[in-house]
This record gives structure tokens, C-alpha cells and sequence, in this order.
DNA sequence: CGGTTTGGTCAACCACGTTGACTAATCTAC
DNA sequence: GTAGATTAGTCAACGTGGTTGACCAAACCG
């Protein structure tokens, strides 16, 4: 049951995320998309080392930036300094939609700990952390899913 | 932290779950298709019904059990007893790999517990039962996911 | 018996991923 | 400074896993 247990937590997680965000503005955002809006970052990036932060090709990473773009949460902008680069950076709707994700996130932790105490949860992110590959955490940027 | 800390333990388990797959001959079994095996059981099932254990509609069903049968993991038979139902079951090669999945597993969760200790793996497990919603273990059939 | 429900399938479509091929721009080395 | 390698982006084709809607045949039920 472990496996199923781990999925359970984290989709339990992701679901109630996007439940909240729907109610606040932002029903079209699906799981993948707060993944990628993390990773692009309040610095903007680039279509290639999205992909590599995400750990998929840069064609796809270029596909879901249409998307992103399509739906108002990135635009795209030329580099002055290396015409091949297309930057990729949050709209004003992208960065919304990630604060409102942070936000969120606190107060769902907050739940966590109100039904197992803040050493428990504090306890099972130290288990893991421990347990998994350093690399997952390509993504840690601060201020992401913290709390 | 908490949800990418959760997703990388899931994924962790189930990467090594399909690495050490691939080396004992089930290389073609992709992730969903040990959820889908679980879900047939030794018992079988129809589409339908598959589908609704794995919260998805019938046609999805039905299409995944298409390429499982393609792999050679499952197999339709005819029920005497109503014309519309065609069971879905599991074929030797498939029954091979949900046992090896089960063997596997157990071996992943003793390497949790030898870096962290049985009790604060079975206090994980407990933890998040209790922030998961009960609905998430339709899949808890006996012997799978064990250990 | 006639109407509804159920199981399966087909078609069209979408999201997300892959690999391969290609252009244009930049970097590097001679 | 120019030739060759590397890098960024895009296009095309395809695979997988999901959706909805439509439809048929079998079963169920008043």
C-alpha cells in the first residue's frame, strides 16, 4: 500500500490545489501547469532549459509553453543578446496564478498539521527526503511549495 | 516541499519498480499497466467495470485493455452468461508480472526500512491514510502493493 | 411486450510525450 | 576571419492515455 498511499498524499494534495484555484480565478490551470509556471520562474527561461528543469525534450516543453501562452500565463519575448533564444516569462495572470499556488499550498499543509501535529508532517518530509534521489529536486526553488 | 516530496517518493518507488521489471523480462510494462493488472485481478473483470475501479470511463478502459491484450498480459473471453459482457483476464505472462510487481515491492519497502526503520515507515503509511480521503484505496485488493 | 438500462465499440478530439530532421545563430579553433 | 561544431527553436510524425458523443445489441423490468 505504500506506493498507493504516497500517490494518495500527493494527488490528495494537487486535487484540493486546483479545486481552490478554480473557485479563485483559475479553473484552467491543470496539475502540470503549476509545474511548469514553478520552473520558468519569476525570471522568465527559456524553452530548452525548461525542458531540462522539468526533465522532458525541448520540443515538449515548447508545446505546453503554447499552451501557456494560449491560456494568458507566459508570453514570449526575444533575447537582445543571442537571437536564437526565445525567452519565456510569467504574465501578470501566470505570476497570480503562482502566488494564489503558494497560498494555497500553506494552508493545505496547514490542514496536514492540524490533523497530525507539525512535528508529524515535519517527520514524513524528512523520511522522504532521505529515501529519494537528490535530483527530484530540481525544482526546489524558493518559495515553491514551501510551507 | 511536501507535495514534490510526495510525488518523488511515488515515482521512486515505481522507476525502480519498472527498472528491476524490465530486467526480469516484463521491459514493455509501462507504470499504468501495474495499476491495470491490480485492477483485473486474478478474477477478471469486464472494461466497464475496470474502468470504474480505475476512475476512468469505459472507452479509456477498453482502449488500455486493448494494448495489454496486444502485449500479450491480458486476454477476452466470452461470458456464458450475458452476451454484452466480454471478461478481461489476466493470461500466464500477465499473472507473472503482477506476482513479480508484489515480490518487487516488498523488496523497495524493506530498503525504506532499513534506511529509516519499520516503525517510521508504517508511521507514513499511517499518517497518510489519515489526510487521504478513503475513496483513494478502491485498489486495495489484497496482496497487491503489500508489504 | 415495450421501454429503459447496461456493456462494448467507433469516431473525433485533446494533452502530453517521444524521435528525427531541419534552420538559424552563436561559439570555437585554426 | 572563416570553417566547423554546438545550441535554440520549430515542424512533422507518431504513441499513449484520456475525454465526449453516438450507436448497437443484449438484458432487465414494468
Amino acid at each position: 500500500m505504500l506506493p498507493l498511499l504516497l500517490l494518495a498524499g500527493f494527488r490528495t494534495l494537487i486535487d484540493d490545489l486546483h479545486a481552490e484555484l478554480a473557485r479563485q480565478g483559475h479553473a484552467e490551470l491543470r496539475p502540470l501547469h503549476g509545474f511548469v509556471l514553478q520552473a520558468v520562474g519569476a525570471d522568465g527561461t527559456t524553452a530548452s532549459e525548461l525542458g531540462h528543469r522539468l526533465g522532458v525534450s525541448k520540443q515538449a516543453a515548447g508545446k505546453t509553453v503554447d499552451r501557456l501562452v494560449a491560456l494568458g500565463y507566459l508570453e514570449r519575448a526575444d533575447d537582445s543578446r543571442d537571437a536564437r533564444r526565445k525567452l519565456v516569462r510569467l504574465t501578470p495572470h501566470g505570476l497570480d496564478g503562482l502566488r494564489r499556488s503558494a497560498v494555497i499550498f500553506d494552508a493545505l499543509r496547514q490542514r496536514w498539521t492540524e490533523t497530525l501535529g507539525a512535528d508529524r508532517v515535519a517527520a514524513i518530509e524528512d523520511d522522504l527526503r532521505a529515501v529519494t534521489p537528490a535530483n527530484w529536486f530540481r525544482l526546489d526553488i524558493p518559495g515553491w511549495f514551501t510551507g
